[in-house]
DNA sequence: TATGATATATCATTTTGTGATATATCTGCT
DNA sequence: AGCAGATATATCACAAAATGATATATCATA
């Protein structure tokens, strides 16, 4: 799959729970409590996609004081990716939506 | 990322477009027009993924008279499983849109 | 003082996605 | 008739992404 830019699923969880500083541990505990279990992400993906979106510059270090608790929080390049991103996946998800409608009739 | 059976977005786009009969070339077309040009899945990816959800009972051969046009469509348990990530996706955009709506205050 | 929760990290493997390429038909143009 | 470009499917070899397993260390609490 091709795009602009677009964010795995995984990145876009990860991004989406960085809208406030939090650390890896927590973001993988609000996702799975906030879809009730449905998603969860591993330490192993989670640090992993931690280390890809730094890289981007698409989350900073926001507070790394405590090595053991370091939050991180999105950028404003990272803010403007995860808002085009969230447009695509409305575009895509009315379009299911539309489809599954019609496939009931 | 370990979901109790989420698709992934290649996955997703493709069996969205799989409400109404159509063949992997179509589906590409009409990914990249609905959203013009901002997703692009080509031809290695479409008929891998293709492969793929025939194995796991989510799409079905609609027609196969014409080997150079061969439709396919939704099972009734691909249909669940394309209405269930759409929940799960709706939550976390709802989730990132929160986010980002406090993140501008 | 042991247990479970908190927290980060990495390696090796698996899973997924894709660029390049091949093949063949069909349509419209000159 | 001959050719170009669109239509359509397919696969291989490689690249990218995700993850299971494992390691390490701290903190709370029973």
């Amino acid at each position: 799959m091709k795009t602009t830019e677009q964010l795995t699923d995984s990145m876009f969880y990860i991004m989406a729970a960085l809208t406030k500083p939090r650390h890896g541990y927590a973001i993988m505990n609000l996702i799975e409590e906030r879809t009730k279990g449905a998603i969860t992400i591993g330490p192993a993906s989670m640090y992993t996609i931690i280390k890809k979106l730094l890289k981007q510059d698409w989350i900073y270090l926001y507070d790394g004081s405590d090595p053991r608790r370091k939050t991180y929080l999105l950028t404003q390049k990272g803010k403007e990716v995860l808002e085009a991103d969230v447009k695509l996946r409305k575009l895509m998800i009315d379009l299911a939506e539309m489809g599954l409608k019609e496939a009931e009739e």
